[in-house]
DNA sequence: GCGATTTAGTTGAGCATTCAACCACTATCG
DNA sequence: CGATAGTGGTTGAATGCTCAACTAAATCGC
């Protein structure tokens, strides 16, 4: 406070501008499509995919908070929702009674299963057809640079 | 529809889940510290700043919701919430009746002007001071050539 | 001109997310 | 051991977003 504020100049302000308007259309593109063909939000299905990926398909759900990168009230309410639609189940964990692990149902691999290849299709039209190789490679090195500096 | 899925390779796994981590956390960040201190969500200052920039610091409501991406529909919702809060007012447009102006009003470019430094600090604190300059341009051509290819 | 189609914008219902408050259990430290 | 602080997770209220349906006005086509 008191510091005179760092404005933007022209560039900065233009590729603000720019990563805000693709990273927003990107987002909407697909939760929209995923919507549409598998009948969750995009997050919904980052939740399936971390779980199918686990050992014994389960997750402490600090963890599977940790892994979305969502609050644990978040991920709390989505539980509920996948539990509800039978494709997560919720047990007790038994080196903490706190604790509780999130385990993928076998209807819930099933619509994953189903909603994968669509899904990863629309990734690669609407991101990576876009990008020359070198392209994806900075857009790789500039991420991993800004969850450091975000999480650090 | 047939066609055999194009999988991500290991390393486009790695660049889209960077990336959507990354501006996850991003947008995650700013959203809360503009609601902290400005008492309202980002997507929201950002129709305030369009209406700043505009002549006469008015806009055509399918203009505004072009120029912030938004929907129709939320930005209409917005726009009850914006007008509610005294900030913007809308107005009936002269050569369409069935367009409507939102224009914004002292009260409205009062709170943005609070509202700035302290945003644009943030975005240059959690964005710019993490890049070299040459991934600030890398970054300005991709995010520029991703909106082309989604809104094309 | 006049009916059919588009365009501008709003509305309400349903869903997802946030924040703060909360309970239950664990770890820490005197 | 016992008090205190910290962690894991859930809940409810409030807010914002999406989708579909709708009104009203402009435009198109003949």
């Amino acid at each position: 406070m008191g510091v005179m504020t760092r404005w933007l100049d022209p560039d900065e302000q233009r590729t603000w501008r720019a990563f805000l308007a693709a990273s927003r259309a990107l987002m909407d593109t697909l939760d929209r499509e995923l919507q549409r063909d598998a009948g969750m939000p995009h997050a919904y299905y980052e939740i399936l995919v971390r779980l199918s990926e686990a050992p014994g398909r389960r997750l402490r759900m600090s963890e599977l908070a940790d892994l979305t990168g969502s609050s644990r009230s978040r991920l709390s309410h989505a539980a509920a929702r996948l539990e509800a639609a039978g494709w997560i189940r919720r047990e007790d964990c038994p080196t903490d009674r706190r604790g509780q692990i999130a385990a993928l149902t076998d209807d819930g691999f099933a619509v994953l299963a189903a909603a994968a290849p669509g899904h990863v299709e629309g990734v690669r039209r609407h991101l990576f057809d876009a990008l020359s190789p070198a392209q994806v490679d900075q857009l790789r090195r500039i991420s991993e640079t800004l969850v450091a500096h975000l999480t650090g």
